[in-house]
DNA sequence: CGAGACATTGAATTGCCTCAAGATTAGTGG
DNA sequence: CCACTAATCTTGAGGCAATTCAATGTCTCG
């Protein structure tokens, strides 16, 4: 399979893919976020899912996107040709097993979201953002309880249409977490938590 | 594997099975519908899928169930014990395709509620709620576009759930879809349509 | 017929949004 | 190095959609 990879660069804000348009092929992200989103015919847009490395993406059995994929920051994907990596499934058990097991992963996910969505307040969903972005950016947080800090791979905007709330909503909330010293802020995406078990308490 | 399936009926209200139990086994929905629901420690509780004949429901791979799922109405189950599909498998590639299939599609439509509770205002909401079960409950409809009726399977508190709102705002759009004749309702349950395509218009 | 669950309606409140104005940051060219 | 601009973000004021609280209405079943 490594003989048809090819890594591919993404620039912030490009489109990695596009609603209904035809699947090329399957990737793994190397390095970088990318944002799943859905939009209305009206522009409302919901961010649907993020991808972070080694995350993979792709669709078996199926032809054409059902979203459109964007780099949310400079991102370096791994692709493989849909043909290439369909011939190798019927010869390879465990290759079908780690995509099925990677499409339950995602659609924990998306429920884990669903609930943030339906049921929690401004303040809880950004507290539940800036976690979900922690586990993933730093996996040792998960263990050890002590500092952690990142580069938000967001803009406040794609943060809002990932929370179904608007800019202002989210900055007044970061404001407040804040204040609270629940969370440091430098240079609008520097992010530093102290306690992240504090953080957590806050997710609702 | 028909030797080793049972048909289960649970009544509606029970519980079919719990958040963090063990996984049983496998099954498809002969009749009724399932509600699939995650619920914070707070109690507050989102639905965040629902499971219509012939929808299958199972968890490969894993041991746990990661939410719970309880009959909405009543519901006929065909139950097969987890070790005799497990055993299966490896001999039955369309079965594990199948299997495949139905979890993109639970993914598709996890994805698809997320923009309607990030994004859509309560009538939008409401409207999509009744757009949903008429095209799982009226198969008919996605073609010809006239007359559908059902009943509503959900009680006003598990609509409220499932939408991200409270039970008052349910009644409330319930009431102005009747207003403008776009839904007909007999006895809170029986709902009539008259014509779809204006209540897809609804939807956002 | 009466009790209890479920649903509707109304009135008041509130949390988030919209609109509008500054502040901060990064990038550009003199 | 320092304006200058454009983009992004923050903050404030006011409005509105959805919630909460409370009361009334409707259906089901003993």
């Amino acid at each position: 399979m490594s003989r048809h990879a090819r890594t591919v660069v993404y620039q912030a804000g490009t489109e990695v893919f596009g609603d209904e348009t035809a699947i090329t092929g399957y990737s793994n992200v190397v390095s970088g976020v990318i944002k799943l989103l859905k939009v209305l015919e009206d522009g409302r847009q919901q961010v649907v899912g993020l991808k972070f490395a080694p995350d993979f993406m792709g669709r078996l059995f199926a032809t054409d996107n059902r979203l459109s994929a964007e780099a949310a920051s400079l991102v370096r994907l791994c692709h493989v040709p849909r043909a290439v990596l369909e011939s190798l499934l019927p010869q390879s058990r465990p290759l079908e097993r780690r995509l099925m097991a990677e499409t339950l992963r995602e659609l924990d996910e998306a429920r884990e979201w669903m609930v943030t969505l339906g049921q929690k307040s401004a303040s809880e969903r950004v507290a539940s953002f800036l976690y979900l972005i922690g586990v993933h950016l730093c996996p040792q947080s998960s263990q050890a309880p002590g500092t952690i800090a990142y580069e938000l791979p967001l803009t406040r905007r794609d943060i809002a249409d990932f929370l179904g709330l608007s800019i202002e909503t989210v900055s007044r909330q970061l404001t407040e977490l804040r204040r609270l010293e629940i969370i440091a802020i430098r240079n609008k995406r520097q992010i530093t938590i102290p306690d992240i078990g504090r953080l957590r308490g806050r997710c609702g």
